[in-house]
DNA sequence: TTGACAAATAGGAATGATTACTATATAGTA
DNA sequence: TACTATATAGTAATCATTCCTATTTGTCAA
C-alpha cells in the first residue's frame, strides 16, 4: 500500500516535470485528493475536501487543474449525459455501470472490455486512445425505491 | 424510405400515447427535426431548426421537450464528457467514436459491440438497459491539424 | 544560492447552459 | 361541444464553467 502510493507520487512528479507542469501544493494536494476518491467526485466536491488542508484555496484554481490533470493524463473525465464533470484517477483501465435514475456511476473492470478489437472502419477514421464500455440501467437502489 | 418515416411517426404516436405525453406540433415537429439530424445536436442547434418552422417557439419548451422524450425513450441524450448535453434519435442501436479534441462524435454500428457480454458482477448490480462502447481517440482530421 | 521570468494563484466578475415560474392556450376526453 | 389537466411562450433565476487581473511562486540558468 504505502509502496504503490509512492508509485502514484511519482507518476505524478514525473508527468508534471515532462509536460511541464509547475508542482504547487495546490496541484499536490489535488492530485493527493482525487487519487483517494473513489466516487467521481465533482469540481466543487474536490474544492471542499480541498479547502480542508488550503483554506484559501479558490475554485478556479481546483477546475483548472483537474482539467491541466485530464489533459495530461494523470485524470479522467468520466462521460456522462450532460451533467456537472466528474473526475477520476487515471490509474487502470475500468469500465462503467450508470443508473439513469440516480447518476450514480459504478467502476468495475474486465479484461474482455479491455481487449475489445477496434472495428477495421473506425482505425481508419481516427487512432484510439481510449476503449470504454458504458453499461446503462437501473441500480438496485432504484430498482427497490 | 417513405415507408420508414411512415413507422418512425407511428412508434412516436404509440409511445406519447402510451406515456400519457399530448401530440403537440410543437412537440411533432420536434421529433422530426431530430430525427432527420445525424449530427447530435444541442437543444440549442434544435432550437434554431425549429424556429424555421414555428418562428415563436420557447427554448424551454424545445428543452424540455427533448428531456421528456429522453425519458420515454424515443430520443437518446449522448455520453460525453460535461459539455452541453446532445441529443440523437433513438432509432438502432449503435456505438460513438468521440474526437477528444473536437468533440466530434461518429456513430457506427457493430455487431460484435451489441452482442457483448455483461460481467455476472455487475448483472448482480443492476438491470442493465443499454449497452455503449466509447472508443476516444482522435480523428483524421485533427490528426492533420 | 540567487535573480529573472514564465507560469500559477486568489478573488471576483462574466458568460453560457439549464431550470423554474406564471399567465395563457390547447390536446384529449366525456 | 365543454371541461380539465397539460403544455406553451416569455422571461427570470440558478448554477456550472470560464475569464480577468493583480499578485505570488516554481523553475532554471548563471
Amino acid at each position: 500500500m504505502k509502496i504503490e502510493h509512492e508509485e502514484i507520487r511519482k507518476m505524478f512528479y514525473d508527468k508534471c516535470a515532462d509536460k511541464r507542469l509547475k508542482i504547487t501544493p495546490q496541484r499536490s494536494l489535488i492530485f493527493d485528493e482525487l487519487s483517494k476518491a473513489t466516487d467521481h467526485p465533482t469540481a466543487d466536491a474536490i474544492y471542499k475536501r480541498v479547502r480542508k488542508t488550503l483554506s484559501n484555496i479558490s475554485f478556479d484554481t481546483v477546475y483548472r487543474t483537474l482539467l491541466s490533470f485530464t489533459e495530461i493524463g494523470i485524470v479522467n473525465l468520466v462521460e456522462g449525459t450532460g451533467e456537472q464533470k466528474r473526475f477520476e484517477p487515471n490509474l487502470h483501465q475500468h469500465h462503467h455501470f450508470r443508473c439513469i435514475k440516480c447518476h450514480t456511476i459504478y467502476d468495475f473492470e474486465n479484461d474482455a472490455y479491455n481487449d475489445i478489437a477496434v472495428p477495421k472502419a473506425v482505425q481508419k477514421q481516427g487512432v484510439i486512445i481510449n476503449k470504454r464500455v458504458v453499461l446503462e440501467g437501473i441500480c438496485s437502489k432504484c430498482k427497490g425505491k
